[in-house]
DNA sequence: CCTACTTCTTGATCTGGATCAAGGGCGTGT
DNA sequence: ACACGCCCTTGATCCAGATCAAGAAGTAGG
């Protein structure tokens, strides 16, 4: 669990004596390409940290499926909606490689988040990560045309088109396979 | 303050003495109609709690805008975005009506959060409030044609109709006004 | 090594919603 | 009260990107 405790010193200091509460609560947990790591409809009763692989967040609606984000290296993992309201998940997690991904219960959470306020602090700020994130894609799929925030993700995150499938950053994107196709031989 | 202890309250309970720190913080803002309460390239430094009016959150991109949210009734308001991040806004909010906010300086709160575990706490579950807002309507962006996010407003949010007016509401809808007209004379 | 499936490409066509245009009505400030 | 400007409506046209279609090229499992 290394890789916890350099993930969340990150953010904050903690004692020893609270690492000796944290660490133990989080679990690694192993998922094959293709697999489900969080299923809409049910309550997600863990949040995740990426240790290894690449793994897809997404919607469906009417038999067709929308790709909200990727998650990958040592950053978050999860249906973080369906966590936080602990109700049915709207979302779908699917690890997209291989992929090993340290937890922790929901309920573990809250427990620390009571008993050590710096665990607090690094739940308030893993949220302000995460509602930034979001804003920035909002604002650049308002804004935008398709061929704009193609650009984009190619100037801003190449590694993805080496890790991800041409189809799933379409999607990513909010167009069809075939746009993003004809944009790649166009653009570059 | 009345209403800032009403709204602290709902999140988590703090000791008189607490209060006693917390409320000197909160200052009361009018806005006329028409007004900025936060401008895109400067920083935010107040977060707010609306007592009166309604305001709206928007982009601007090439000269046009893209409405992203509202805030009114005793929910928050101002470019939450900049303000956790403490970086050059990214959105504007205007005052569609005569307004009344309280809001408190970022110092302030990250004093607050220092000193008070139960305010980082409620700090932490506006956010998850924020982020799961967020998710809401980014699903229904990218799931629903026009015509469905329509309905789904009129359903669900049928006062917006009465206190906006419909070339906003149309641009929180991802449309023009001529399409919103055009789908109320047909859906009604 | 072969077979079957999925992904990617390229072309032809279609369409939801945007854009352009113009008239009428309502609010608001003077 | 009046006039000016914005908002809303309705019609005509346009276009970015979707959909449909059909090969080619990978790639995974037997």
């Amino acid at each position: 669990m290394e890789l916890v405790r350099r993930t969340i010193e990150r953010y904050v200091h903690l004692a020893d004596e609270e690492w000796a509460l944290v660490l133990p609560c989080w679990e690694r947990f192993n998922f094959e390409r293709g697999s489900l790591v969080s299923t809409s409809g049910e309550v997600e009763d863990r949040f995740y940290i990426v240790e290894e692989g690449v793994q897809r967040l997404f919607v469906e609606h009417d038999g067709s499926e929308h790709c909200l984000g990727f998650s990958y290296g040592h950053s978050w993992s999860g249906d973080y909606d369906s966590f936080v309201r602990q109700a049915p998940g709207r979302f779908v997690v699917q690890a997209l490689t291989p992929s090993v991904l340290l937890g922790i219960r929901h309920l573990d959470l809250m427990r620390l988040y009571g008993t050590i306020p710096a665990m607090e602090r690094w739940g308030r700020l893993i949220l302000e990560e995460l509602l930034v994130g979001r804003a920035t894609r909002e604002i650049e799929q308002i804004a935008l045309t398709a061929e704009e925030r193609y650009k984009r993700l190619v100037d801003r995150s190449p590694h993805l088109l080496q890790q991800v499938s041409q189809k799933d950053i379409a999607s990513y994107l909010r167009m069809t396979p075939e746009t993003f196709s004809r944009l790649r031989a166009k653009v570059g």
